[in-house]
DNA sequence: CTAATCTCTCTAGTCGCTAGAGGTTCAAGG
DNA sequence: CCTTGAACCTCTAGCGACTAGAGAGATTAG
C-alpha cells in the first residue's frame, strides 16, 4: 500500500495532480488509513501510469477517461480505442505541419533585421505583417 | 470609424476576445460614442493584426505586450525583440521535435493491435506501456 | 417608428493543472 | 510514551487565453 506521495515518486505525477485526476474520476477513490489518508494499491499505480503515459502523448483527460471504460470491451468498443489513437496521432501531424510553417516564418522574421537598427526595426513590422507568410494562417 | 464587430470582421478576432485584449492592455482603450460603443481608428487596427499575427506565431500575451512596448525604442532595446523571436524560434522548434518522437510511438500504439481483438488489446495495453517508446519522455 | 441587429457589462465556465492557507496525521528518534 | 517534523488533509483561488451566456441598452435600415 502506498501514500499519494509514494505514488508520486513512483510515476512523476504531483501529488495535487494525482487529487485532482480522482477529483475528475480517472482515479478510482482509494482506501482511507483510520486518519483519513489515502492508500493505494497495485492497480491504482498501473492506471496511474497508464494516465501519465496517456497525458504525455497529449490525450486530452476526456479521451483518458474513455479509453479507461474500454478495459475489458470487446470487439467492436475497442475499434474506439483504435480510432482514439489515430486522431491523436492526426492531431498530431496537423500540428507539426503548422508548427513548421512557424519556424519559417519566425526564421524570416529573425533574419528581417541583423543587428542594423538605425531605421524602424524589421523585426517588428514583420510581426505585423502576413504579407510575407507563405501560409494560409 | 470602425464598432468592434467592424474590428473583428477584419482582422478575424473574435468580438469578446478584443475585449479581452483591451483589459489586459495589449490594445488601447478606444473612444467610445454618446451610447457607450467602442469606436475604433486605424491605428487600432494595425495593432490588433499585429496582436493576431503575433498569437498565430504562438507568442505568449506578456511576450506580444513587450514587443508593443518596443515601438519606437532605439538599438539596443530592439535587441530584445530579436530575443523575442528567436525565443519564440526555438520553443517551437523543441515542439516540434517532442511532437514527431510522440508521433512515432502513436504509430506504434496503432499498428499493436490490427484489428484482431480476441485478446486484451494490444492498443490499451501499449498506452500503459513505457517500455516501447524510444524516448525520455 | 419599429424591428432587427449590435453592443454593453458582468459573471462563470473551459482545460489541466498549480499554489497557498490552515489544520491533521504519521513515522521515527529520544 | 512523547515530541518533532515531514507528509498529508480539504478548501479556495489563480494561471493563460479565451468562450459563453444573461439581461439591458444603442444603433441602423426600412
Amino acid at each position: 500500500m502506498f501514500s499519494i506521495g509514494e505514488m508520486s515518486r513512483r510515476t512523476g505525477v504531483k501529488v495535487p495532480t494525482i487529487r485532482f485526476y480522482e477529483e475528475k474520476g480517472l482515479l478510482p477513490q482509494p482506501g482511507r488509513t483510520a486518519g483519513n489518508q489515502r492508500r493505494y494499491d497495485n492497480t491504482a499505480l498501473k492506471r496511474l501510469n497508464f494516465i501519465r503515459h496517456a497525458r504525455e502523448l497529449g490525450l486530452p483527460l476526456g479521451d483518458i477517461s474513455e479509453l479507461i471504460s474500454l478495459e475489458g470491451a470487446d470487439g467492436g468498443e475497442l475499434n474506439r480505442a483504435h480510432s482514439i489513437a489515430q486522431n491523436q496521432r492526426n492531431r498530431i501531424r496537423e500540428r507539426i505541419a503548422k508548427l513548421k510553417k512557424l519556424e519559417r516564418e519566425l526564421t524570416r522574421i529573425s533574419t528581417a533585421c541583423d543587428g542594423d537598427h538605425d531605421h524602424v526595426c524589421a523585426v517588428l513590422r514583420a510581426f505585423g505583417d502576413h504579407g510575407g507568410c507563405d501560409g494560409d494562417h
